[in-house]
RNA sequence: GGCCCCGUAGCUCAGCGGAUAGAGCGGCGGUUUCCUAAACCGUGCGCGCAGGUUCGAUUCCUGCCGGGGCCA
């Protein structure tokens, strides 16, 4: 892309690079100032409803009737007139709207300018020039995501997991946080107990060139099915989860070994999607370095935990509720049960103060299998390892889904009963609600939906599932018809399924749906990565001459919406890092995938332009749109190909 | 029983204090060559119900109804 021309500079001390409503809030903020408007008086500017009212309005004079006592249109004239001699940047007229609005319209070549000037570096040197609210938090955050029980294949539902987890991490980084990804592998567990017990008894053998992980979900589906008729099972699991807590025996290398197994299928699976991590944390090493034994005795200490005497929980090591006595109340949460073993929670409450840097204890790490992008936990000492710089977070982010709400609870509240108030604050539950199946997707599995239900949930257990693996194989199998070679297939599809698990907001239960999830149209991922390599296809059909850029004096209002869609990508990360919430920056995504679809329909051709200057600007607009689509596909862990 | 989430167009979902509530899909009817259309255009009697707060409520509060989840 060009460089642009810089223009006259204001009269107000307002940055450069600041985006137009950043300036524009300020800028009313400073007419209010001369009205005597308390500066506590919240400024709103948002785009304007209509085109014909301006490019941006604000209602302020609404709010402020009551305060000042006079008519909105009254306050919003001379709102307007202070603003007028301000002569604000960018804005070329200010109007008057009933019943009260402000409204700018703005300098098309100042604005314009403006914009392609920040598209530009974004492309030239990757920067993107946040809002101020945008600061980035001091120190270390870190992700923990994924964490799929090492027994089985990962399914849809811990995919959107590991989705929501990778972009959160990337959306934190975008904006300038450092950042730690955790995945942690829970190896001691019943759940892998599970598959153990089936290995060792049910003779079910690997099929040929069935993946481990595969195999496995099978063993589980068949061993937990058997547990009702068959009593001696559930008494196999006691004895394997007892020789796993006790560790140093054949069971606990063999439990070790599954889980190593799986994990590397799990790893395989998420790279396909692009997710990595930095750690993977497993439970046997909290438990095997006393890390919980750690935890209980600081919880014991500080009397936050106490041992139940009486009651249902005799015997128990308890968490009472706030200002609840050890009788069993009903917020009363169990870290021990009766018979000595420590719960999940117990493990995350250890692991959770290990995060923050307060237990007073590390690991030690090892590289994972011997890729050196990937460390892992260990129980054995490394003496010739170079510092460890993992965990000591300043907050920390767990994606865990709305059914653990509760547990995580217990955790933040045993770190404030240890008088670790600041990372009780600091300790986020990024909850999400989990992936179901509606009738259709269930009947296309030949799974029975209940009378009355208008879905049904996934269980690993009972074998109702999409496997990850398999949707994203459907997924390649869908776009392969279309696409130029395998590869780009590949890329489309791990793209489009990333992008359908991340479009829905974090509390709305994804209905998952074949024909949705598949999908190649409208609102999906393919659209996005298609509008991008459109974009890639003008840019090299049509050269950049190297000359400055000029603003037409009048812009089409497709070109006009586009611009307006290049310069909210800034506010968009900075509200998706915020609000921790991927869908914000899908649903911006599309939009400016749309505006550039709908510019690209409703303009002339840009090869075709003869006008060099006009040329050069619609160039401009292109790479523009171009650069930022794709810095927003890759901050959403999509690929932005050229060519589709 | 207590707590959490959801209820917006036929379906799947955005919007969550401001001017005529949007999008995708499906249906119907159109448009083609700036990687061709994986696109675009037209076509919509919709905020579960009742109160409250507010100049203004789909958005905030309370209660109810319906669906889902968690804790026992």
């Amino acid at each position: 892309m060009s460089p642009v021309g810089t223009r006259a500079c204001s009269p107000l001390p307002l940055r450069d690079m600041a985006d137009t409503r950043t300036l524009l809030v300020e800028a009313v903020r400073h007419a209010l100032d001369a009205m005597d408007v308390a500066p506590s008086f919240e400024v709103v500017v948002e785009r304007s409803a209509r085109p014909e009212f301006g490019d941006w309005s604000s209602p302020a004079p609404l709010g402020l009737a009551r305060v000042l006592r006079r008519a909105p249109a009254t306050i919003a004239a001379e709102l307007a007139e202070h603003l007028v001699a301000a002569q604000v940047p960018r804005v070329r007229t200010w109007t008057v709207t009933p019943p009260g609005y402000v409204n700018a319209h703005l300098d098309d070549h100042a604005w314009a300018g403006a914009v392609l000037a920040g598209a530009t570096v974004l492309e030239t040197t990757g920067r993107v020039d946040l809002p101020t609210e945008a600061a980035a938090a001091a120190g270390k955050t870190l992700v923990e995501h994924t964490a799929t029980n090492p027994n089985k294949a990962a399914h849809v539902g811990h995919l959107r997991n590991a989705c929501i987890g990778d972009t959160v991490a990337r959306v934190l980084r975008r904006t300038g946080h450092t950042v730690e990804v955790n995945n942690y592998i829970d190896d001691t567990g019943v759940q892998v107990a599970d598959v153990v017990v089936g290995i060792r008894q049910l003779g079910i053998e690997p099929m040929p060139s069935e993946p481990f992980d595969q195999y496995c979900s099978r063993v589980y589906i068949a061993v937990s099915a058997r547990y009702d008729t068959d009593p001696d099972l559930l008494e196999q699991r006691r004895a394997v989860l007892r020789e796993i807590e006790e560790g140093g025996n054949e069971t606990a290398v063999f439990v070790k070994d599954v889980a190593r197994r799986i994990v590397n299928a799990h790893l395989a699976t998420m790279r396909r999607f692009d997710i990595a991590y930095d750690l993977l944390t497993w439970e046997s090493d909290i438990i095997g370095l006393g890390f919980w034994r750690q935890a209980f005795e600081l919880l014991r200490e500080s009397g936050a935990i106490v041992l139940a005497e009486t009651g249902r929980l005799a015997g128990c090591w308890v968490m009472p509720a706030e200002g609840a006595d050890d009788d069993g109340d009903d917020d009363t949460k169990v870290l021990v049960k009766s018979d000595g073993i420590a719960t999940y929670t117990a493990k995350d409450i250890a692991y959770q103060l290990w995060k923050f840097g307060l237990l007073g204890r590390d690991f030690s790490y090892v590289p994972w299998e011997g890729d050196p992008t990937l460390m892992t936990t260990s129980s054995v000492p490394q003496p010739d390892a170079p510092p460890a710089h993992f965990g000591r977070a300043q907050r920390v982010i767990n994606v865990i889904d709305a059914r653990q709400a509760y547990p995580q609870r217990v955790v933040q509240r045993a770190l404030r009963r240890l008088h670790h108030e600041r990372e009780a604050d600091n300790s986020i539950h990024l909850s999400y609600e989990v992936v179901a199946l509606t009738p259709a997707a269930a009947a296309e599995l030949g799974v029975e939906i209940e009378e009355g239900r208008d879905s049904v949930a996934l269980s690993g257990r009972r074998g109702i599932e999409v496997r990850a693996d398999d949707l994203l194989d459907r997924a390649i199998a869908r776009l392969t018809a279309n696409a130029r070679d395998a590869a780009g297939a590949t890329l489309v599809a791990a793209g489009a399924v990333r992008y359908y698990l991340l479009k829905f907001s974090l509390n709305q239960i994804i209905a998952f749906d074949f024909d949705e999830a598949l999908r190649v149209t409208g609102d999906t991922g393919v659209y996005l990565q298609y509008a991008h390599a459109r974009a890639a296809g003008i840019l090299r059909k049509v050269s950049d001459d190297g000359a400055a850029i000029q603003v037409p004096h009048e812009l089409h209002p497709a070109e006009r919406e586009l611009l307006h869609g290049i310069e909210a990508y800034s506010r968009a990360l900075t509200e998706t890092a915020l609000a921790l919430s991927p869908s914000l920056l899908t649903t911006y995504a599309f939009g400016l995938a749309s505006a550039f679809s709908d510019f690209y329909e409703h303009t002339p051709a840009i090869v075709r332009e003869e006008d060099a200057s006009v040329r050069r600007f619609r160039r401009g607009l292109v790479a523009a749109t171009r650069a930022t689509l794709a810095d927003a596909l890759h901050t959403l862990g999509m690929a932005a190909p050229d060519q589709v």
